[in-house]
RNA sequence: GCGGGCGUGGCGGAACUGGCAGACGCGCCAGACUUAGGAUCUGGUGGUUACCCCGUGCAGGUUCGAUUCCUGUCGCCCGCACCA
């Protein structure tokens, strides 16, 4: 039978439209099932063979759920906003919902051309006011509850697309998006205090079925560390509150640095007598990148405050103050007491700027490195903390700060809040306005959406503000409060915000009551199996996470997890192992593969070509094997003959189920695809088949290569389609073996295999070995030390 | 530096809680059918090969038995990066 796989494929996804076959039911009585992938950003470029492995797979999951009896949803939509449509639509002086709906357009054809059972009739797009009026609503929401605010801060600006960027969006000090140099520069910003939600984001993840590395760098990220705040008191008559996770080194402390940036250089300025000194090197801290700052970690600089001194509260020592760009303003207290002595940064420094460096705790040689060990040390030269260890010196010495009124238990994060406004045009409004009496004032919720006006200029303006800021009848506005003149705030949200939430209104995508009903949110939501790419891990991934907290504490979500598993698949590399990109010239365009051999073959290669989780090089070789297999099968169509069961292949079939579901189950589809190759190579050994067994293998082979699923079973006299059909039961009393093959090992090298019943003792098992000839000639000579008999594993006769 | 992961044939990769290393596929070799074959089918395919033997980055260890567990070491990938 010629495998037409065109006109296969064509038939069949016209069928399934038809049927509306994988529209999710709205009878909420129904077990649910709701996988997710991360819906794409529809780039100009079109799909990349990248998108279809983590697409297939949770594919094969919907398919096998649904034909499992669970209402499935499996939706698909669009993350539409973003910098490379907005670029694309400034070079080309195209609108940019022109080119999303170009763009669009093009994926969604790649995506039916896939046959993935995505349910359409719930396709959202970021970049609709019907959507973004509830990406709005919810940040009026944050902003109500005080979790929005505006500040003025120093923020990473890419120097090329002329935006601000959260710290996620700074990679090695540049762009995450083109790679350019990232400056600080201080602007007004709105930000959202995600830090508010650090520990349950932490304390969140304990209960999930998240893959670790997701959960590990998630809380590396977060950054969680206890430690106690201290304040020393100074010769300007104040006190500089410091923090640390080492209080007990407290008496180690020989000096004290300051970040550049700390206020408390501006308040001592008239003490100062290097002033000017000063100033130059924070001038000079301010101009450096990130990038730059990073290169120079090799070597510490710094300037002392001459003019004050710090005054050590455990010894009553008097110490010198250091500005330092080491020490960072955002982090803790923006100053540091330093211990040489046990701090690998402060030894450095120390030995650079010639300070004292006070042995603490007792244990290394801190005149050769930093004696940092909290295990095995023990505390000296401390008065009463003398003869401790780390643990016991930090809680006497809490204790003793609290006490005195000098300091404080405290718990600091890395993390930081999200800088959430972009000077661009392709985002979401902010629905906010600026009123001169009132200040800040929300937009009525049911003037939501706030939608996008038109512009001349995409372009942000020279200085880097949006180019909404240029339509005054669009930016002058009248207080919704006080009816007073008032401005709109002109930033808009970033990329992120469309995706912080878009799982919720799948749930119910076309309410326009709601983000998404009640009843549809408790039915749907946790979503049962969320696949998505590693680089999302402490953005999207987090952020969501966060979002889905706020919204379950002001009561709109019922659950305060978002996702209940979340798992990563590997990238598909280029041929020659690299990462696939342009100017490698090692792309491959998944047009190609499915018009050269099918969508069928293109599934089956993305999920064999290695273990999911991991990266695995294209080889357009190998694609071959897999169409070969599906016109081996559908060959089989010839050999099918009678109903009911085959005897030599019974045992083989209920195998294949068992392997085949727990596979699917445990994301192992590479060695399901084997395990079906397998059974195709032993139907043509033993050279006949029924045409029940031939159905029954068409719907394993259905969520995997579902086209040729669909003709296998029709031809067969199938009803209706195989994608809907029920998923085969397999009897655990018919995947085992009668008699079994054992191999004998004399002193565990393999000397023979016998052959033995399934129940047979060890003693029968054992005389049957010895009685083989090639086991009795090895024995001949030999005594016997020992007999190993692990029934269905081994034999293992050790002998001298 | 810290955190996570990975080293298995010519290639992608299999191997359940330690139990016949190399499933499955690609490639390659031989044969069949063919005017032809980059189509299809059959057989073979870790090294050396009659056997023995050697083989999961390297060196040790535990064990009757190690790709799997432990120690050390080398190499690669990813994430974070002066977070006090």
């Amino acid at each position: 039978m010629l495998y037409d796989y065109k006109s296969i494929e064509k038939k069949w996804q016209q069928r399934w439209d038809d049927a509306h076959a994988f529209e999710a039911k709205q009878d909420f009585t129904l077990p649910k099932y709701y996988s997710l992938v991360e819906f794409p950003y529809p780039s100009g470029q079109g799909l990349h063979v990248g998108h279809p492995r983590p697409y297939t797979a949770l594919d094969i999951v919907s398919r096998k759920k649904r034909m499992q009896g669970y209402n499935v949803l499996f939706p698909m939509g669009w993350d539409a906003f973003g910098l490379p449509t907005e670029n694309y639509a400034i070079k080309n002086k195209i609108h940019p919902r022109i080119v999303t709906e170009r763009n669009v357009a093009r994926f969604k054809s790649q995506l039916k051309a896939l046959g993935l059972s995505f349910d359409w009739s719930r396709e959202i797009n970021t970049t609709d006011p019907d959507y973004y009026k509830w990406t709005q609503w919810i940040f009026i929401q944050l902003f109500k509850e005080g979790l929005a605010y505006k500040k003025e801060m120093a923020v990473n600006f890419c120097t090329s697309c002329k935006v601000v960027l959260a710290n996620e969006e700074v990679v090695n000090g540049v762009c995450e998006r083109c790679g350019s140099a990232v400056i600080r520069k201080v602007k007004s910003q709105w930000m959202l205090k995600i830090t508010e939600y650090a520990d349950r984001l932490i304390s969140g993840l304990s209960g999930l079925d998240f893959i670790e590395r997701v959960k590990t760098q998630q809380i590396n990220w977060i950054g969680k560390s206890k430690g106690a705040e201290i304040d020393f008191k100074t010769t300007a008559g104040d006190s500089l509150r410091v923090y640390t996770t080492r209080c007990d080194t407290l008496f180690g402390a020989t000096y004290m640095v300051i970040a550049p940036e700390h206020e408390y250089v501006a308040k001592w300025k008239e003490l100062l007598t290097n002033y000017d000194e000063i100033e130059a090197y924070k001038a000079l801290a301010a101009k450096k990148s990130d990038f730059e700052r990073t290169e120079l970690v090799k070597e510490k600089t710094g300037v002392e405050l001459k003019g004050v001194r710090a005054i050590n509260p455990a010894n009553g020592k008097e110490i010198p103050i250091f500005i330092s760009d080491y020490v960072l303003a955002g982090y803790g207290t923006g100053a540091i007491m330093a211990v040489p002595a046990h701090d690998e940064r402060d030894w450095e420094f120390a030995k650079k700027f010639g300070l004292p460096i006070i042995e603490v705790v007792a244990g290394g040689n801190v005149e050769e490195a930093a004696f940092t060990d909290v295990e095995t040390g023990k505390l000296c030269n401390s008065g009463f903390l003398d003869g401790l260890e780390v643990e016991d010196a930090k809680a006497k010495m809490i204790e003793f700060l609290e006490q005195n009124g000098i300091g404080n238990e405290r718990v600091n994060f890395k993390l930081r809040d999200w800088v959430f406004s972009r000077q661009r045009y392709w985002g979401e409004p902010i629905p906010l306005v600026e009123c001169e009496k009132c200040g800040w004032v929300a937009i009525p919720e049911e003037q939501l959406p706030l939608t996008l006006p038109e512009v001349d200029s995409y372009e942000p303006t020279e200085n880097g503000e949006s180019p909404l800021s240029l339509m005054t009848d669009w930016v002058n506005c009248s207080c919704p409060r006080c009816g007073g003149r008032a401005k709109r705030e002109t930033d808009t949200m970033p990329q992120w915000a469309g995706s912080s939430w878009y799982f919720l209104r799948y749930c119910d995508p076309h309410n326009t009551e709601a983000l998404a009903s009640p009843e549809a949110l408790k039915y749907w939501m946790p979503v049962d199996w969320y696949n998505g790419g590693m680089e999302h891990t402490t953005l999207h991934l987090l952020y969501s996470r966060f979002w889905s907290k706020f919204l379950y504490d002001i009561k709109t979500l019922p659950c305060d997890e978002p996702y209940a598993k979340r798992t990563s698949h590997g990238m598909i590399l280029g041929e020659n192992g690299e990462k696939m990109s342009k100017s490698r010239g090692n792309v491959v365009n998944p047009d190609d593969i499915v018009n050269d051999y099918g969508a069928d073959t293109m599934r089956l290669y993305e999920m064999f070509i290695g273990d999911f989780e991991q990266a695995a090089p294209w080889n357009p070789q190998s694609i071959k094997g897999c169409k070969r297999f599906l016109e081996r099968f559908m060959n089989l169509l010839d050999m099918a003959k009678g109903e009911g069961t085959t005897p030599e292949l019974e045992k083989h079939i209920n195998k294949l189920i068992k392997k085949v579901t727990s596979d699917i189950d445990s994301m192992k589809f590479n060695t399901a695809i084997a395990a079906m190759m397998a059974m195709i190579n032993t139907v043509y050994e033993v050279g006949k088949i029924t045409r029940d067994e031939l159905k029954t293998l068409a719907t394993v082979l259905s969520p995997f290569a579902p086209h040729v699923a669909e003709e296998v079973y029709e031809t067969l006299g199938g009803k209706g389609l195989v994608s809907l059909a029920k998923w085969p039961e397999y009897d655990e009393s018919k995947c085992g073996d009668d008699v079994c093959e054992m191999p004998v090992q004399i002193n565990g090298k393999v000397r023979g295999v016998v052959t033995v019943d399934k129940n047979a003792s060890k003693d029968d098992i054992l005389g049957l070995a010895k009685a083989d000839a090639k086991i009795a000639a090895a024995l001949a000579d030999k005594t016997v030390v020992k007999e190993i008999v692990v029934p269905g594993k081994i034999i293992n006769i050790v002998v001298k």
